[in-house]
DNA sequence: GCACATACTCAACACTTGTAGACTCAATGA
DNA sequence: TCATTGAGTCTACAAGTGTTGAGTATGTGC
């Protein structure tokens, strides 16, 4: 027999063709996520991805045009780094990494997804590239006091670059068997080293971060960065 | 014509077969690191080592016998770290900054090519993660004093991982284009307050670290680490 | 009930991959 | 000088890749 339009995704009889559509694509994408993180971009097969989502690979192809438009969307990079901005500057380490941790202990995919891939595909480098300047850097070079923001910011987001990895991918046991409270706890004090070299309550006026809108959008290190 | 024995290698007349063969594989090694440290284990292919070392992709097998041997040859991790411990613990964190970034900014191929696969492939990743917890954490938990020696010892590599990413693999422009003196004396006090946490000078006794010799072969983080 | 639209599958394509075996010819040693 | 060795090349294969186009059966609108 072929054409089988019965997929894995039915199983609730009254379903429109759309809501049909969507769920498969959905299920696509969910599958992709996880092998894309399991296995990186080039590790990764089509056939690999179809058979996960219970589908036949041309509809993978159908409905994402190629590995590489499914690529993009399925990876994503969001390390919450906004969210914990706002609120006093002297806690603003330990608040960064809790906020990272709370988010990947949950669901680390989409992000292992990204960065698995980036070492060998460029254009996952690029999104990581950019997710680093634009979502992590850029925000916090705005907020640190004093001369080399941009390269403190940097190396800010550098360790947590080098924490995900240590802890989600490599899983150094060190690192990954730890609770995340008692990291967030150890860590937290070395990126505040960065944002207030001096040590907690010696910035100026021991001030706490503006608000989003006060900041200026598209900041220095942005406008050198990715393409 | 078939069998041209004159290959890349021979440029100077008069080799024995031993020398050239030798030759030859140093080529393909060589080529090996290049290839792997751009394009990861996965998107690494026999024909392009071989290409590159100007060589038949057939004598590549037959010089290692298959690419995951090739990987295994080519690829090695080394970051100094041993070199880096001995001196004053209050010096530590710049001091292993230093010999790293010394190391890494003439020739960091072979890292980078380790580091660039063990996201993709299990062999590179069980690699990296021995070298970290053999040469980087293990033996950085015997000098660091004071609980939770093993985490803050993983959260020190955690921290170079990700600058040799940030640096070397992403290449942020805030941390690539920084000379390498001035991201040691920025960074360096980040891994030290892992190192001493209340800050230079008050480590108990502002003690040297022992010589190599001195310390417990196989530490504590080792047993549970990688197999 | 029927013609149409479409979500989906099948089979095959052109290509690339790691690898094996036959072959060639320069270096070697008597 | 000449048979032998072995370093290196060529050709081919089987498996796996992303991708395509034709075909099928189900949901949809009349």
């Amino acid at each position: 027999m072929r054409g089988v339009t019965r997929s894995v995704i039915s199983d609730t009889p009254p379903i429109g063709r759309a809501e049909r559509r969507a769920r498969t694509r959905a299920a696509i994408l969910t599958a992709a996520r996880t092998v894309f993180g399991d296995c990186g971009y080039q590790g990764t097969t089509i056939r690999a991805i179809a058979s996960r989502a219970g589908v036949d690979p041309a509809l993978v192809m159908q409905h994402f045009g190629s590995k590489e438009a499914l690529f993009v969307s399925a990876a994503e990079i969001e390390l919450g780094i906004d969210d914990a901005l706002p609120g006093p500057i002297d806690d603003l380490g330990e608040r960064l990494l809790g906020t990272l941790l709370e988010r990947l202990e949950s669901a680390p995919e989409a992000t292992v997804s990204m960065l698995r891939s980036m070492l060998t595909h460029d254009q996952a480098a690029e999104a990581v590239r950019a997710a680093m300047i634009d979502k992590g850097a850029s925000p916090l070079a705005d907020i640190i006091i004093g001369d080399d923001a941009e390269v403190k910011s940097g190396l800010v987001a550098s360790m947590i670059i080098g924490l995900i990895i240590t802890r989600y991918l490599l899983k150094i046991p060190a690192v990954a068997e730890v609770p995340a409270e008692r990291l967030t706890h150890l860590f937290g004090p070395c990126l505040q080293k960065l944002i207030t070299p001096a040590g907690p309550g010696t910035a100026p006026g021991n001030h706490e971060t503006r608000p989003e809108s006060d900041r200026q959008q598209g900041s220095r290190i942005n406008e050198r960065g990715a393409r």
